[in-house]
DNA sequence: TGTACATCAGTGAACGCGCGTTCACTGATGTAC
DNA sequence: TGTACATCAGTGAACGCGCGTTCACTGATGTAC
């Protein structure tokens, strides 16, 4: 059953892949190594030829997905993006959504290297947001790095608690309706 | 082992109280029923004499959740509200700290009944930052309402990205401080 | 008020189950000559 | 280039363990007379 070490290397990235969408879907805690490794067309017992543990994936499946989220909103500029996030779509699709809105709340439980996988993520999505600003002053420099954090504060905190409330409940969309009108300064007319 | 009824009625409130703060600092999934019964200062048999499931307890501390917090800040306006919410001691107290920055992620992949919970606490939260305001105009009162979903969402999200980050780590704090700023109109001086 | 009996909160052993991880094995790939 | 052997990705059974839940039992409380 052994495999070229060009498939082996496409198996292990489709594992991570897997396991990252799965993650925001269901947690940490939702998706077993057996799961996981079913979802990607794999038997459990591989898992260990690729990964030293579960809590190793779950660090490696999270840098993926912030990588893969820096990656699929190239050219979209500041404003697209607080859109894009605070739109239903997204809150209903937390499987290829974003991570730290789907996963926050499980890494602060969870050992130093994912937290730390998060803070290097939360600094990805910092520089989606910086998109369209070019050379300025350092004072102006720390000043729209301030705006870019709030506003990634905001946006995960609008999706976070959307997402707490009942599928069909009002107050949902509410929440996301609110705070994109707020933060965009004019209501979306899709 | 019979008690009086005064008595397990207390302790099925006790019950509650302990899981509402375990739950919070360790998510749903990181607390047994043996883990929280043993906690409670009982054995784990007894948990089905008071609870139909661990799921039902769920919903019900989280219940007690929001109510402890809008108990607990009797009294506060919303800027002390925000300054408060984005401290480090807040941040670094899951278990006796908001409901919603603790368990919002892990309530959205939980049954209804949770997720109806937390749309519940989700206005209980506004409430509170309803306190300094009088009788409005209704456009006056809708535009308020919006104004506290926008800045509860954004204080959520700021503990929640904030939490994510390593203990030591200085966007951590960075997080808080900034959003504490911008929310509040001017840096906290404590 | 006193007595006999039913109730039921709390105990602790036991249930089946799924978890993360380990292991002996397979057999195609990669390597040494 | 061809052959013999080592490697190791993937398989599937098995490991010990902790989970949520059930159950027979205890004995003080609550109730009926």
């Amino acid at each position: 059953m052994k495999v070229t070490k060009a498939q082996a290397a496409e198996n292990r990235a489709h594992i991570v892949e897997t396991a990252s969408a799965l993650f925001r879907e269901r947690g940490y805690d939702g998706v077993s190594v057996a799961d996981l490794m079913a979802a990607a067309g794999f038997t459990h017992g591989g898992f260990y030829k690729h990964f030293q543990s579960k809590a190793d994936l779950m660090a490696e499946a999270a840098g993926v997905g912030f990588s893969r989220a820096v990656a699929n909103l190239a050219g979209v500029d500041a404003a697209q993006f607080v859109a894009k996030y605070l739109s239903r779509p997204h809150r209903d699709s937390r499987g290829d959504g974003c991570t730290l809105a789907a996963l926050s709340g499980d890494a602060a439980r969870q050992p130093e290297a994912i937290k730390k996988a998060f803070a290097d993520g939360i600094e990805n999505q910092l520089a989606i947001l910086a998109r369209e600003e070019s050379a300025l002053s350092e004072s102006a420099t720390r000043e729209a790095r301030a705006r870019r954090i709030d506003t990634l504060a905001h946006v995960v905190g609008a999706l976070v608690l959307s997402r707490a409330c009942p599928d069909d409940s009002p107050l949902a969309d509410e929440i996301l309706e609110v705070c994109r009108t707020r933060i965009l300064g004019v209501p979306d007319r899709r």
